[in-house]
DNA sequence: ATTAATTCCTACCTTTCCGCTAGGGTTATA
DNA sequence: TATAACCCTAGCGGAAAGGTAGGAATTAAT
């Protein structure tokens, strides 16, 4: 599995604020309910957007979140790289990972870096608002 | 991450017996020996390909195993589909998942399916053969 | 001033999977 | 008869996933 909760429950704030989106702030209350997701999970998801920079939030009555930007400009990819560890099909891609003593020798490593760029392009090629579209649009949609 | 050891040591093997190809049969104790990989460990693990009917076995003094293809007659996707549990890159999308009661309206369910379609696609793309010649044809190719 | 909301922190817990290790018995073949 | 594959079971240490729990500080609308 390449994608965590912590990644798919982004995708989902961010659906949500996205279709919900209006002047004003949406609450996390209303987001965890609606999404059905603990509050205080949900928090910590949260965060990391907002110092991201991804959503702009608004402390006490009234405050919540919203986008700062417009669906169609935010990448699928650019918000899971916020709250996955690592989107690296293989651990020696992992960022940080210790450079393989055998890389320049490695029959494999160009496969991975394959595989690597292919997932990578696939998600930055997607954004939150198509996501939007689909699903809504009469379901009739192939893949 | 996405693919585990044990998928990787399966690919590393074919390819050991892709380059040691003759009429002979090759050891695990000589293949473990050049991929630096426990015999214990890669028993299981070679097991499984044989079971698969991707390698041939002969028992006794003599004995070990060899490729019954050639090696661009494997993908690199049907030898991790032997070792992986799963490739799936999200969890409702692993075989024997429950089916999700939110599938039908799910925002994000054809995201993720068009991201395993990229990922399969991709893995079916590449051969045993395809990673012999990369790595060593002068270090030359270009990801 | 009060209330409602985000913000920020720490700590902990359960479960699952990964990547092995260890041991020993059985069977086939040169 | 030595040598190899075959087959099964058991366990284990570490890491990560997926949370739960609780509290304290800050901010803003009313």
């Amino acid at each position: 599995m390449l994608i965590s909760t912590k990644g798919r429950y982004a995708l989902r704030v961010m659906i949500d604020l996205a279709e919900h989106r209006t002047e004003d702030f949406i609450s996390l209350k209303g987001i965890a309910q609606r999404q059905e997701i603990s509050e205080k999970y949900l928090e910590s998801i949260i965060r990391m957007l907002v110092k991201a920079r991804v959503l702009e939030s608004l402390r006490g009555k009234g405050g919540g979140y919203k986008l700062r930007k417009p669906p169609e400009a935010y990448t699928v990819g650019s918000i899971l790289y916020l709250t996955e560890e690592s989107l690296a099909p293989v651990a020696c891609l992992e960022e940080g990972a210790d450079a393989c003593a055998k890389a320049a020798k490695c029959r494999t490593l160009p496969l991975w870096q394959g595989l690597d760029k292919v997932i990578r392009e696939y998600l930055e090629s997607v954004t939150i608002a198509d996501l939007m579209e689909r699903g809504t649009a009469g379901d009739d949609y192939v893949i």
